[in-house]
RNA sequence: GUGGCCGUAGCUCAGUUCGGUUAGAGCACCUGGUUGUGGUCCAGGGGGUCGGGGGUUCAAAUCCCCUCGGUCACCCCA
């Protein structure tokens, strides 16, 4: 084990092969679903002014005790990205773009709290934002394709939950009928909560303390206090939703810990993963954020999952396994190496991925790297080759032999045998 | 940020209870058996500051303290 210094920081890992190559394959098909949609990819920076993710607001966490802050050499106050809704709307009041604006992104995100599994330091996400309607399709739209998304990687076993956190009034009477709620048994709650109470009553409900379940259980519900707008809002994304043939399930207590939300609000889960951490992905409506971040008002909808638990609960499910071997072919090269040097660069360029030995190893050592390279066929160069202007093709998958192939041939003949 | 468990070779681990010869195994890796041919088999080999620092002791992987890292739960989220 090697000094601190030289390990990856804590909360953060190296990405290596194949499941590194995995990560951008599931990117890839996040990237083809959502272009598909009418989706345009954004890259905002990691980082972004401070007072970006304060508009998150005060009392949430990732705002209060997870951000990476730190000020630059230019004296600006800075912090690298907790999540990238911010940083999209952000990105919307700088450029202004045509209505609807929607938008794609996938990147790290930074949080800094104790890792645990699926928890980490730097995590990446991938999601959407949608700015401009208020329809209800747009929310359907929205969820939907984060469920096909997860269809397509094969996830069998993810739960949709939906709420509605109901517009900002609707929002307000709830949280105080929460206070009271919370506050004629005051003493009975947990202490943390007691103090989540004072800052934001909605959060107790997310509480999994033992001593706070009974409380929780007798809380009034947000659905009772819909006004007759939010109310139709969410009946006709459930309605949506029905129609489409997506199951869900209403989840009154379902708050979500970034206080931007308002109606919609709906969270992924998987079944495969009891963990604590069992949430692979969420998002809601935002439709206050942009008038907060200095741009026009302009209703947002968006989600965002998370990659690493997305792979963790397709290990799980068996689903989306990583891709195999890197290469096609092995050049084993008996002469010196030059040989493989301008084979495997004529191969590449024919579109043949194309390994070779290095150091001029015996080809017993040779043949025992192609064999681990996972390449379907052995090219193989020898003095008699060499001399003969010809190449052996071997096949290392089964025992279908080897052959004496002119060396001018050998492109055409690997491009047709592994079509 | 709080609490529990853990940290021995690249990987998975034994050895830690009751300190005591050169710290082991499997897998992986390298070489040879096979004077041109991998995958099986056989033989040999390389590789370890026992996470790090300090302490106790004639003697520490083993006991004590601190620290770093991992893991699980809480908080909270992806």
């Amino acid at each position: 084990m090697a000094d601190p210094i030289y390990r990856a920081p804590k909360g953060t890992h190296d990405v290596l092969w194949p499941e590194s190559a995995r990560r951008r394959a599931l990117v890839g098909v996040f990237a083809d679903i959502v272009e598909a949609a009418g989706y345009t990819e954004v890259v905002p920076p990691m980082f972004e002014h401070v007072e970006v993710f304060r508009r998150l607001g005060d009392a949430t966490d990732v705002v209060r005790k997870e951000m990476y802050e730190f000020e630059d050499r230019g004296g600006r106050h800075i912090a690298l990205r907790p999540e990238q809704t911010a940083s999209i709307v952000r990105s919307f009041g700088e450029h202004r773009p045509t209505l609807p604006w929607k938008a794609w992104y996938a990147g790290p995100n930074f949080r800094y709290e104790r890792a645990q599994k699926g928890r980490f330091r730097q995590f990446d996400q991938v999601g959407i934002e949608a700015l401009g309607p208020e329809d209800p399709h747009l929310d359907a739209e929205v969820i939907t394709t984060a469920w096909r998304f997860y269809e397509c990687l094969g996830l069998r076993k993810v739960t949709l939950l939906v709420n509605s956190l109901g517009g900002p009034d609707d929002r307000a009477r709830y949280v105080a009928a929460l206070h009271d709620h919370f506050s004629t048994d005051r003493d009975a709650l947990s202490e943390d909560s007691r103090a989540t109470l004072a800052t934001n009553p909605l959060r107790v409900l997310d509480s999994n303390r033992p001593e706070d379940a009974d409380l929780i259980a007798s809380a009034p519900s947000m659905l009772d206090h819909l006004s007759d707008e939010a109310g139709t809002h969410f009946d006709q994304v459930k309605a949506a939703l029905t129609g489409l043939e997506i199951p869900f399930t209403i989840e009154p207590r379902l708050v979500r810990g970034l206080d931007y939300y308002v109606r919609t609000t709906f969270e992924f889960t998987s079944e495969t993963f009891d963990a604590a951490q069992n949430a692979i992905g969420g998002g809601g409506r935002y439709d206050g954020l942009a008038e907060a971040m200095g741009a026009p008002p302009t209703p947002g909808v968006g989600f965002a999952l998370g990659v690493d638990r997305t792979l963790m609960v397709c290990d799980a499910e068996g689903a989306f396994e990583a891709p195999d071997a890197p290469v096609d072919v092995f050049v084993v090269d008996t002469t010196g190496g030059e040989a493989a040097l301008l084979i495997t660069d004529e191969l590449r360029r024919a579109g043949i991925r194309a390994d070779r030995s290095w150091d001029d190893r015996s080809m017993k050592a040779q043949m025992r790297a192609a064999d681990r390279s996972g390449a379907a066929m052995a090219v193989i160069v020898g003095e008699t080759e060499r001399e003969s202007g010809t190449l052996i093709l071997r096949d290392l998958r089964g025992d279908a032999g080897q052959e004496s192939v002119p060396c001018t041939s050998i492109t055409d003949i690997l491009l047709a045998r592994l079509k």
